[in-house]
DNA sequence: AAGTTTTGTTAATGAGTTGTTAATACGTTC
DNA sequence: GAACGTATTAACAACTCATTAACAAAACTT
């Protein structure tokens, strides 16, 4: 099945390009930094879903879904805004929007929500496992659960949710700020403290078995080591 | 390149000993009639690619397939069922398959597929686009890690950095002033002794392949040489 | 050949990062 | 609003790595 083609329109450089190259992974995106241009590459593509930021340069959000709606009313857009006021979101619902999130959002939040809209029922097939088998250990992610043999330990929504990331990037260095980003939506100093409070918690899980590491590389992030 | 190896389970005897024998034209293939030793074979050795027949004696392809993903979310699967049955195709496809044949299938169609994933996953697992042969040591940018069979050795940031750029090079001289600026993005003494303490540890990496050289060419700079 | 500069290597240093545990804040449920 | 479970922040210990230092070896200079 091919990726689903995805309009991003975005200006924040740090946070645009982090996250057009995550979701890379599974869409085919294409990223814009002001109104106009994606607007103009709406008129001549197809796309399966839009994603807007609401404060761009040239024409915003709004403006862009406007147009949009005149031309497609079926297509899915979904609203980014650093803003949480209320008439912002009931603007863009009115619009014809499918959803808002507001900044910082995760990106398992964002996709989520586009995965509802896209409703696709295969999607990136590992996701949607029962469980993961780790050394001699089972993680059920969809139980926030960890079990080696009657032993079982529950874990929190927060350490499933690293646990299952770490998995699905198995024996790869993950960069802090990709993790941070992921999971949290931002990516600063004390949300990068708290990743490293639940590196610590996982460690602790799993520290029985030797050959099941999270390995720190200095600066750079974390491997979930598996042998 | 060697052969690629496949997990056939098929219990039908005449359909399944003429598929095996056609397909180890091209392939090693590992061949069983039931269920139960047919995943043992896969939790022992390494597969490039499984074939399952869904309707199996002990335990049909769904289970063989479930307990195969919980162990690798990235080896292709391929059912063969004689049923048509939509219910069956979307329980595999869920499960995690790659594809799915209903018999009778001619072999062409079936070498076909196989083709197809084998040759992505070869794509996949080289996404870390640049991995570098060094003699008989891989280095993978991406990971900070050379590793030579199952030894891995993990190198710090600047010593990937260093790596990678005379890779990028390899066999010509980079000058040291060119090294610098490039990577440290200033040229002073003190940065320069840096430089040659990251050679030194550089050349202690591959110090057991002496046809892997990091020349020094005085006054000038360095020359990293394969042979 | 003696003196000077450059490079090789190992060790010491120090800034910054990470590991870990405890305390606090937050949110939910009753 | 108390009790609970969780995430975040704080505090401090431990560690890592790039840099600097120190000294040895090699390469140039005269």
């Amino acid at each position: 099945m091919s990726k689903k083609k995805i309009l991003y329109v975005e200006d924040d450089e740090s946070l645009g390009f982090l996250t057009a190259d995550s979701l890379e992974q599974n869409y085919e995106v294409a990223h814009f930094t002001n109104g106009k241009s994606g607007f103009e590459a709406f008129c001549k593509e197809e796309f399966d879903l839009c994603i807007l930021d609401v404060m761009l340069p040239d024409m915003d959000g709004f403006e862009i879904a406007t147009e949009i709606r005149k031309r497609n009313q079926e297509i899915p857009i979904i609203f980014l805004s650093a803003k949480t006021m209320k008439e912002d979101r009931i603007k863009g619902l009115k619009l014809g929007a499918d959803d808002y999130l507001v900044k910082p959002y995760s990106m398992e939040e964002l996709t989520l929500k586009m995965e509802v809209f896209l409703n696709r029922s295969q999607k990136n097939t590992s996701k949607n496992l029962t469980t993961y088998l780790i050394g001699s250990y089972e993680f059920d992610p969809a139980n926030y659960c960890v079990s080696k043999g009657k032993e079982v330990t529950n874990l929190t929504e927060r350490e499933a949710a690293l646990l299952k990331f770490f998995l699905e990037n198995k024996n790869t260095v993950l960069k802090r700020e990709k993790i941070l980003i992921e999971l949290w939506g931002t990516d600063d100093y004390f949300v990068g403290r708290s990743l490293d409070v639940f590196i610590s918690r996982l460690r602790k899980v799993f520290k029985e078995e030797p050959n099941i590491r999270i390995e720190n590389i200095p600066r750079v992030g974390f491997k979930l080591v598996l042998e």
